[in-house]
DNA sequence: TAGATTGTTAATCGATTAACAATC
DNA sequence: TAGATTGTTAATCGATTAACAATC
């Protein structure tokens, strides 16, 4: 039972992931926290407690190897494996949804597209042929299912979410805009695109640059 | 100069609103902030500090008017009047956004599609013709824009993002995988999807429910 | 060894929650 | 008026930053 980290820290680390990740391309071997802040406009301070958390990765007087600790960061975040996912709500939104994680080269891997509307059935969407909602339980049977992407209208998703959750299914990628936390079990990462335009627009009109 | 709001309160904003919504549709005329604090899941005391930097929109011994107070956080974030948005690199994700901000009943116009590659001038996506990037000081000049979204690799979107400020696009709805906080002037709003995906991927991992 | 930089403890800051007087 | 519930001040909690001893 290790202490648990607090989702202020998780909401950083794909940030250090994709510095780490550039400064690895760019071929820089070592950096010191002090260096990355400046870079990063965040303290070298919140750089080293946030790494803590997870362990002890640099050394002193050197600083840290980039190419460890961007694979350590990577192991952090579940990303050594690949993860399996579904697209249930095959409209505009589940349809980029999947070309975007097809093209996104993180092990991400979509492996069914879903949908309750029968005239989509068997329609083809990047290569793949979308099911039926009622293939569902033999298809999760069948194949090991990590994630499902929810891209479906909101008045669904709650139904549907618990539906999954009931399959094994537990990890859900929410673009639907309702909050499914209260479902028993559930793992739930919401993207609500409406609610990030309502803030944009606000900063927009009071002029604030975060 | 009024005080400055913190983007906690900023980031639950959109929340509440979403909330005061539903009950409106529900017919619900009054609400206190206890009762809103146990369908929301926060307390009714963040609640009531949350709005209050706004104003004082409740009444003691009555709480809240649904209507009001809904249209109120409509006001705030400014919701009541159009926003013009353009679309910057209309690839998939550019079309996804398209049609969503085209579907969602929020004052966001798109009204205008752009991208650099040639091939795609005068294509149709969703009734709109593509327009070449260099169409675009012009564009600027005849209509009024608000907001671009900026759905284009991240090799470009640096560039095209100092373009667009100087132009006097500062709102920027951010898909694009870089920071884009050090430009001047710039006004920013974030949609990291891998970064998401990640966070994702970490929480299922270690079995978290936020 | 001397210098650099981490890991970690202590201090500060800000955000959340609790409490309660004001008031409808 | 009595009861309910806000607006707001005070207390607590957690997250960020600073400081520094440990150590490479």
């Amino acid at each position: 039972m290790e202490k648990d980290i607090s989702q202020a820290v998780i909401r950083r680390m794909p940030r250090y992931y994709r510095y780490l990740g550039d400064l690895l391309d760019a071929g820089v071997e070592r950096i010191s926290s002090n260096d990355l802040s400046k870079k990063m406009h965040v303290t070298a301070s919140q750089i080293r407690q946030d790494l803590n958390n997870f362990g002890g990765f640099g050394q002193q007087g050197y600083g840290y190897n980039v190419k460890y600790l961007y694979d350590e960061i990577g192991k952090i975040l579940g990303l050594t494996e690949t993860h399996n996912m579904i697209v249930v709500g095959v409209g505009n939104l589940g349809q980029a949804v999947t070309n975007y994680v097809k093209f996104d080269k993180l092990g991400f891997k979509i492996i069914g597209l879903f949908d309750s509307n029968p005239e989509k059935e068997g329609q083809d969407v990047r290569g793949m042929k979308i099911m039926m909602m009622e293939d569902l339980p033999k298809f999760v049977k069948e194949n090991k299912v990590d994630i499902a992407a929810l891209t479906l209208p909101r008045a669904y998703a709650e139904k549907t979410a618990r539906d999954l959750v009931n399959l094994g299914i537990t990890s859900i990628w929410n673009f639907a805009h309702v909050d499914l936390d209260d479902i028993d079990g559930i793992v739930v990462e919401n993207v609500h695109l409406s609610d990030s335009l309502m803030r944009l627009s606000y900063n927009a009109l009071n002029n604030k640059n975060i």
